[in-house]
DNA sequence: CAGTTCTGCTTGTGCGCGCAACCTCGGCAA
DNA sequence: TTGCCGAGGTTGCGCGCACAAGCAGAACTG
């Protein structure tokens, strides 16, 4: 009756075995009711003492006696690069766990700081499938295939490369072509200040010049650009002089920086300088101007990586082809035809 | 000298057995070596032996046997609350992950979406303490405790109520300081339209209309504002009529969505309406006009957090108390005296 | 030289569970 | 009566490791 039920008196966790003498028959029976085993016959009788005796003492299986025996424990890795978290990352992350979660798998997600003290968090919790949201470097690959785990995404043999994705570079070369349709001819690229996110603007800015050299415009300059920097202004205004008129920024808050700078320093916007950002957050519609902004379909996307990883997981079949892209360029007040 | 190493001809995995017997020593001596197990004196040449026949045979642990025989798991699971997560959230868990992985424990961060399909992660990974980024609710307590974890921070026990803690309300109560000392006496709290954030923003509402009846000025108007809403402009506009001339914003995306709000309809901020916001994004610098905005030391309420966290894992008696108030107050453009 | 202590190991057991293989017993056809 | 079958279980082993207890031999002790 003790309504805590959750420890023997001996402080012992409570076992299958336990359950199995309380209710008067075998471990394995125990097993096999709770399990629903298929290919076992069980009395409907028994199948219920067992259920009855289980909750009455408190049962719970030991998640690590279980991975042990069965050799798989239903956790999916999923690890982020050391990005700070947008809410494009976010809202594909929560779709992709919500997916897996109904596929009764559990979702981890872990930030890979590089410097671990600690073991790689693939060693300690075993999971069955990691994913990676960009893929894995070759030393990352060979320590999560050193801890005994064959399923990753996305494939590493592939030797993948990250300009290659679609939801990667899709937006930047939208970005580009919208600039481009709206006769600006000769642009910039700003990337964000944050170090973490220098290797991933860079793919971008790449993307960007390939798709501008394709629709015969020019990225004359790319550069960093830092709210904090007191030299933007000047950056800015040395733009003009070259000539630039369209800045493709690497996200909505480089964008901004850029919008606000210019505002500040008289520069307007979109007349003297049209500016389109990336990954249409709230603040794009409310900023002033509003942002010209790429939308991912982040939704999707999460889907799409929660499919590839059951796909692992249950030993299916998993094309290593990219959905298409589905990326869309919604349009503000902060660009427009240039003059 | 198969440079995989990593799996038996057998495709078995490389037992502590195996480099034993490799080594011609035992199993547990094995163990010994490999764990640094205090207590046991192995001869520097066998403890040598032992070392290269493990990497040889690229021998890895077992984590569920590990965790099966051991008992525990060197694991600290974070579960956060199912907030969008803002990059003072990050910045913290950043920090905590730091601290608890110099420790020598794997953080996992979870999202609690409570419909669980899966079994809560708590279930699947046993963690030696769970902490909570803000108090459980006795469900989740409860669901905890059932999985066996002892460990729980906050301490559950002493019913803690979010706003009784002072990195959740202290910013709100600097808000209104802040407003208040300007010489607003009426003033507006806005809060976020996303529902996940209502609570914690209905908690950081009655801390600033506490501040306020202390401070004797009155919020006259508390409401969620979404940029998505045509009718935004009105309801500043009714402020106005309504005497208010400071807002306390929930957070500078909201304060953003006021201020921009405000500009297009042509309301001037500061002078006619003062905005203060929280978190002291990047974005509130470069705004236009820059946000006034509280900085919160996420860096130190991480360090904390994992403190906890460590105090608990090692049973070391741990203070219940909350650091001090470590939110500031940065003052921009878009407050200023009342006139 | 018997007795004690220390060193450097080894053997054995248990952690909690999954699952293959095996058992028992009643029903039923030959 | 024997033989067979299927329902409804049970016994036993293995997963890989940690750790208590034991044990041989060397090195001291008196």
């Amino acid at each position: 009756m003790a309504d805590r039920g959750l420890k023997d008196r001996n402080d012992r966790r409570v076992t299958a075995a336990d359950v199995a003498k309380s209710a008067g028959v075998s471990r394995a029976t125990v097993g096999y009711v709770l399990n629903n085993t298929p290919g076992t016959r069980i009395s409907p009788e028994t199948r219920r003492r067992v259920l009855d005796e289980a909750t009455r003492l408190g049962y719970r299986p030991s998640a690590a006696a279980q991975a042990l025996a069965r050799g798989r424990s239903k956790i999916v890795l999923v690890v982020l690069p050391d990005w700070p978290l947008e809410l494009t990352l976010r809202t594909q992350l929560d779709e992709a766990a919500r997916v897996l979660d109904e596929a009764g798998y559990a979702v981890i997600v872990h930030t890979d700081h590089g410097s671990e003290h600690a073991q790689p968090l693939w060693k300690l919790v075993e999971p069955e499938v990691v994913v990676g949201l960009v893929p894995f470097t070759p030393a990352q690959v060979r320590s999560i295939r050193a801890a005994g785990i064959t399923r990753i995404a996305p494939n590493p043999d592939l030797r993948l490369d990250i300009g290659a994705i679609p939801a990667v570079v899709a937006g930047a070369q939208l970005q580009v072509r919208h600039l481009a349709s709206l006769g600006h001819r000769a642009l910039a690229f700003a990337s964000p200040a944050d170090p973490r996110l220098a290797d991933l603007a860079a793919v971008r800015r790449l993307a960007a010049e390939r798709e501008a050299v394709a629709l015969g415009v020019e990225v004359r300059d790319a550069r960093a650009v830092d709210h904090r920097d007191e030299a933007l202004p000047s950056v800015l205004h040395a733009w003009l002089s070259a000539g630039i008129t369209g800045v493709v920024a690497f996200n909505d808050d480089v964008a901004g920086t850029v919008v606000g700078t210019a505002v500040r320093a008289k520069i307007l916007v979109p007349q003297d300088l049209a500016v389109v950002g990336h990954d249409n957050t709230p603040m794009a519609s409310y900023f002033a101007p509003t942002l010209s902004s790429v939308g991912i379909d982040s939704v999707g996307f999460g889907r799409w990586m929660a499919q590839q990883a059951l796909n692992l997981a249950e030993g299916r079949p998993s094309t290593d082809e990219f959905p298409g892209p589905t990326a869309f360029l919604i349009e503000r007040e902060s660009t427009s035809p240039a003059r």
